[in-house]
RNA sequence: GCCCGGGUGGCGGAAUUGGUAGACGCACGGGACUCAAAAUCCCGCGCUGGCAACAGCGUGCCGGUUCGAUUCCGGCCCCGGGCACCA
């Protein structure tokens, strides 16, 4: 008989039953191992969105895992509750951005429940809160003390028509997206954390973080950028001083024919004083956002100052060009242009008539005649993805005596590798290593210049014009400068009831707000009102989760739990998000707060949800609302399919065609149990049961015990749960084809269904706690770990090998696993389906042999 | 532009260390049950040829290494993420 799969009364009660019983609540006081399990915790938008279910559901997986497996989890839930979105929404709908943060908060917890995650709820926390970023006020005001907050001008991106500061994500082609005012770049001054101090430390700590993917790693490598270079200065023609430029590669100095500096280098400002055009043009380049991409696809435009310098080695005079393409914030702002070797600058000197002159020629090409000037542009047509014909222009060099040509293509890739110094005086012959030695060291004789460690990594700048952050506890005296605010006056609590009429942040106007007295003189002063970028308060609350109620930011709790055993979260975090965690890790450490010098022992990077091919946001009007899901199948079917339909770290492009599948298998296992409790109680099988079984039987208990072994192989050590699910799935469709119902076979359907209900209550909690209470009437799933496996129920004395002849598939045979490779090798030949190939005049030359696995004939 | 990933049937994906390509599921087609529909159950399902047995082709494209390549190497194309003020 059919029977109906409650889900919503199955689903209602298990989660009423993890709440009364305080389940998931997490002490510091067990004997087990800890296991500290954090998702990435949500910006409260207002409604979860799959990317919210995908991980969470992933981490409550691995937190349900090790909680069977024998460990004490704590699996946390809180609130990045600062924010944009807050302010927009609350112009927007007339409302506080408190108030609105808070109903969404309240409205996304219960949807949260709604997915019976195995959170500790009484752990919670919102960033918005002043008992939270009370603590970051004060580790602001330390860090300020020890000097690693500090203030310096920095360039935003300004809407002159609103009259605000734009956020990158504000600006469209160049425009403010609510004004449509062509942005200008504006120098204000600005916080800054000295990231850049811990530089070397957080690169050398990525080889500790075994547990991270490659991927990351590598990511965060190379926006720290450590490069090995030289800084080198050339003279200014006519007055004092010099240009100060640095380069990673010295060894191409001789082929410098030009020098550019960025629009907001202190030369383009001196060389503009008396030129109109070069202040127009300067103010150009000021135009558009401050993001990066946009700076780098930008069309290359330049215009020469009039200056010249002399090159510190051949002494030439080379001009001095301002350019869009060189970055103000990275190395100098300045740099040497060598055309011949640097792609950029070969455009540029193209494009502006500059000399080219090769400095580096192939290894291979020592003895060849090459003239300096035979260096000539070749046009080549490639398809660009508007499928349009484009040109490319590529540098080529060629080799008089063999008419060899060479192309930019190689000259960029292997040139340090595999270049050597030519037209380039003294160095001529020196490969990259010897030449950049030499070339710094004539350098530092005639001081201009040396070699030089740089980072790509700037400091952090961490002001926000805006209304809804955490206030920035520093007062403005005109007295005392900038006073931190002491420990026994913070928090500094922002005003939450306010109007938000879209000019400017409420507090910059409110002077109960700003007005204050100085704490060091007890004089008139103001307060800043500028707010903390919320990556601050992110940074940090992996540690407020294990003392989220100590009165200091974090306590001996904190020793407890930290480092995060595995950290869950998307892969778009892989940079920022991480890279300051772990920079306030070390903060955190240096002030004694904390002993770890990392805060995410293992780290699991979840791929994106997608639809129509991109990620699912709220400013692409593409999400999916889980909602109607769990509404429509529960909880568990949302929990299944989200985890099936892909592996975690590889993006998922939403479909809902499967969901229905994911439900039926929960209808099919539900039928299943129900159809075998209605027998009667049974006990399970037990590995020392002294019954022989069938052929059925065992093969049938080979392939449970097979599962139990490959799906604590899938959670625990490769996080592949759509593999997990799909071998539970053939394991119930091979029980299924066993129709006995003598007492050995339901002894073992007992032990089949007893497990698969172990196997699948990490990602479907819910129904296995009810299947659980059915096979089990007086015991709780929460109390019988994660099974074991029977190493005799998997013992085979049979193996079947794949035959190839010339590595292609010709058949196979199954045969005793104790067969010699002699009887093997013979039996293979006799085989029909190798004996056909071996026809006249071919024999057999070699029979490769894998053990277990497959035997190829070679026939020539 | 720079950095990091990805590309396998009609679709999501599997193949864990170079050794059976397409597990599992979806969709689809056929059948059973039903007055009928839904649900459920059974069978089929990469492409081409063939009644079939079977054969050829096939993991984005081009080339290489190997007895054997989705997997390793070189070159390309396309798609996604990040680029410091979205979080």
């Amino acid at each position: 008989m059919q029977q109906q799969y409650p889900f919503k009364e199955i689903e209602q009660n298990a989660q009423a039953f993890w709440e009364q019983n305080q389940t998931f609540a997490a002490s510091e006081k067990s004997e087990k191992p800890k296991y500290y399990c954090l998702s990435m915790f949500p910006y409260p938008s207002g409604r979860l969105h799959m990317g919210h279910v995908r991980n969470y559901t992933i981490g409550d997986v691995l937190s349900r895992f090790h909680h069977m497996k024998g460990f004490n989890v704590m699996q946390p839930m809180g609130w990045d509750a600062f924010g944009l979105p807050a302010e927009n929404a609350a112009i927007k709908n007339n409302t506080a951005p408190a108030k609105w943060t808070y109903e969404n908060i309240e409205h996304m917890k219960t949807q949260l429940k709604q997915l019976g995650l195995a959170v500790d709820w009484n752990r919670e926390i919102a960033t918005c809160k002043p008992e939270y970023y009370k603590w970051e006020q004060w580790l602001f005001t330390e860090l300020f003390k020890k000097g690693l907050i500090y203030k310096k001008t920095s360039t935003v991106n300004w809407d002159p028509v609103d009259g605000t500061v734009l956020a990158n994500e504000q600006v469209i082609d160049g425009r403010g997206w609510r004004s449509g005012a062509l942005v200008e770049k504006r120098d204000i001054p600005q916080y800054f954390m000295k990231i850049t101090a811990y530089a070397e430390e957080l690169l050398n700590d990525l080889d500790k973080l075994d547990g991270w993917p490659e991927q990351v790693k590598t990511m965060q490598r190379n926006w720290i950028g450590k490069s090995f270079g030289c800084e080198v200065e050339f003279p200014i023609v006519g007055q004092s001083g010099s240009l100060k430029v640095y380069t990673t590669r010295p060894d191409t100095l001789m082929g410098a024919t030009y020098v550019a500096v960025a629009a907001e280098h202190a030369l383009a400002t001196q060389a503009a004083q008396n030129n109109a055009a070069l202040t127009d043009f300067i103010a150009e380049c000021k135009r558009g956002s401050v993001a990066e991409a946009d700076v780098a696809t930008a069309e290359k435009k330049g215009m020469a100052t009039g200056l010249l310098v002399t090159h510190p080695l051949n002494g030439e005079q080379l001009p001095v060009w301002v350019a869009n393409y060189v970055l103000a914030s990275y190395g100098e702002g300045a740099v040497m242009a060598v055309p011949a070797h640097d792609e950029r600058d070969f455009e540029f000197a193209n494009k502006y008539g500059l000399k080219i002159k090769p400095a580096i020629i192939p290894e291979n090409w020592k003895e060849a005649k090459i003239e300096p000037d035979l260096i000539s542009a070749r046009s080549s047509e490639y398809k660009d993805k508007t499928k349009e014909i484009n040109h490319k222009i590529s540098p080529v060099l060629t080799n008089k005596d063999t008419n060899q040509t060479i192309s930019w293509d190689f000259w960029s890739e292997k040139l340090a590798q595999h270049g050597l110094c030519y037209n380039s005086g003294k160095y001529n012959g020196l490969d990259f290593e010897s030449a950049s030695n030499e070339i710094a060291s004539d350098l530092s004789t005639k001081n201009l210049g040396k070699k030089r460690t740089q980072y790509r990594l700037r400091d952090w700048g961490i002001s926000r014009q805006r209304y809804w952050g955490c206030p920035i506890p520093i007062v403005h005296c005109a007295n005392c400068g900038e006073v931190p605010v002491p420990a026994d006056q913070l928090p500094v609590i922002l005003p939450e009831n306010v109007v938000m009429d879209g000019v400017g942040s409420p507090i910059k106007k409110d002077p109960n707000f700003y007005e204050t007295t100085c704490p060091t003189c007890g004089g008139k002063a103001t307060r800043e009102t500028d707010t903390l970028d919320t990556f601050f308060e992110s940074s940090w609350y992996f540690a407020r989760y294990a003392s989220f109620d100590a009165d200091k930011m974090c306590d001996e709790r904190a020793n407890y739990w930290l480092p995060v055993d595995q950290y869950v979260g998307g892969i778009e975090h892989a940079i920022l998000h991480l890279l300051y965690a772990r920079f306030f890790n070390k903060l955190m450490r240096d002030v004694g707060l904390i002993k770890n010098d990392e805060p995410f022992t293992n780290l699991l990077t979840q791929g994106m949800v997608l639809k129509d091919g991109s990620k699912m946001s709220k400013s692409k009007g593409n999400t999916v609302d889980p909602q109607a899901l769990i509404d429509n199948y529960g909880a568990d079917t949302a929990r299944l399919f989200t985890m099936f339909a892909a592996p975690p770290e590889q993006s998922l492009e939403w479909a809902d065609s499967g969901v229905q599948g994911a439900h039926r298998f929960l209808r099919r296992l539900w039928q299943a149990v129900y159809d075998h409790v209605q027998l009667g109680e049974i006990a399970a099988y037990q590995a020392n049961d002294p019954q022989t079984l069938s052929a059925e039987l065992k093969v049938l208990r080979l392939q449970l015990h097979s599962t139990i072994e490959k799906v604590a192989d899938d959670y625990g050590r490769r996080h592949s749960f759509n593999t997990a699910i799909s071998s539970v799935m053939e394991m119930m469709n091979a029980l299924a084809k066993v129709e006995g119902t003598d007492e050995t076979t339901r002894q073992v359907r007992q032990e089949v269904l007893q497990n698969v209900a172990l196997l699948l209550s990490p990602i479907v909690p819910h129904i296995c706690q009810a299947l659980w209470a059915a096979l089990q009437p007086n015991s709780s799933i929460l109390d019988a770990g994660w099974p074991a496996v029977d190493e005799a129920a998997m013992v085979q004395n049979s193996v079947e090998y794949m035959i190839q002849v010339n590595g292609k598939l010709r058949g196979s045979m199954t045969v005793s696993k104790s067969e010699t490779n002699e009887t093997l090798e013979k039996m293979v030949l006799n085989d029909p389906c190798v004996q056909k190939f071996i026809v006249e005049n071919s024999t057999v030359r070699k029979i490769i042999l894998v053990p277990n696995k497959l035997i190829n004939v070679v026939v020539g």
